[in-house]
DNA sequence: GTAGACCTTGACATCATGGCAAGGTTTAGA
DNA sequence: TCTAAACCTTGCCATGATGTCAAGGTCTAC
């Protein structure tokens, strides 16, 4: 298989393909006469694996542990668990950031009239209270 | 005022300045004998709201808008506030996008033992099942 | 035999930011 | 007056995940 159906297959671009082969991610394939990545099952299997793990938002450092643990068939499953988690904790760290600038600029385009008057508190705060432009 | 004062007092990085300069957020200023950039408190104004616009989550697109509006005194507060709109809806989307991927993450997270045994609910889920690697 | 679809590598772009290097300037202190 | 430290300049490279484009080789169906 060409690494355009592998791509179809798995659901990661071509390019992202190659760039996992040159990550280490996915091993390096065998390649046919005229040098074409020449795919099986076990690959598109892994690359599945990875397009999942990107999807559930985990970095490529990430996923290459968990490719390791999934590989290691007596791998702890506190281990698989740990990465789990600290990925769990840093998505609430970023929901939290995301969710502290909602509130506030919720709250400010509130109470903007947002109609042709020019007076508006989102300026103003940005500004760092009631000053003006200079 | 040189660019590391400049810096200080805007807590923006003296990199980030001429980064800024170049892209014309900030107009290029007068420069000492020696070609050192002087700042007066305008300048350190207008860096003061790029760097309060920037932890509120805004790109240096929309942050580039904002500061147009700013400095038009006749601006109708609509504009601004549709700018803000925009980007609460943008970080509506992106909330909901990692609080997808927490909800899922917790839930095997909760279902996987995290002992030495092998037997892992969230391999089996990046794998696509209870699939084991290749 | 040929058009079109496919593959190869490599370079460049994104976005916001940091770092380093090589060199010039200013300032405070001995 | 000399010097070291702190500061400034420009410019290049790096990040991370992904896309795009280019130039060229290959395969397939007609």
């Amino acid at each position: 298989m060409n690494i355009g159906q592998a791509s179809r297959q798995s659901g990661v671009s071509a390019k992202m393909i190659r760039h996992y082969e040159t990550l280490g991610l996915v091993p390096g394939v065998t390649r046919s006469a005229a040098g074409y990545r020449q795919y099986g099952d076990a690959t598109v299997h892994t690359l599945r694996f990875i397009r999942r793990a990107r999807d559930l938002g985990f970095e490529t450092r990430e996923i290459n542990g968990l490719l390791q643990l999934w590989r290691d068939k007596n791998r702890p499953s506190a281990q698989v668990k740990r990465i789990a988690q600290q990925h769990v904790d840093d998505l609430a760290h970023r929901i939290a950031a995301l969710q502290g600038m909602q509130r506030t600029l919720e709250h400010l385009a509130h109470r903007c009239h947002g109609d042709d008057r020019p007076d508006c508190p989102i300026l103003d705060d940005l500004a760092g209270g009631t000053a003006t432009a200079p």
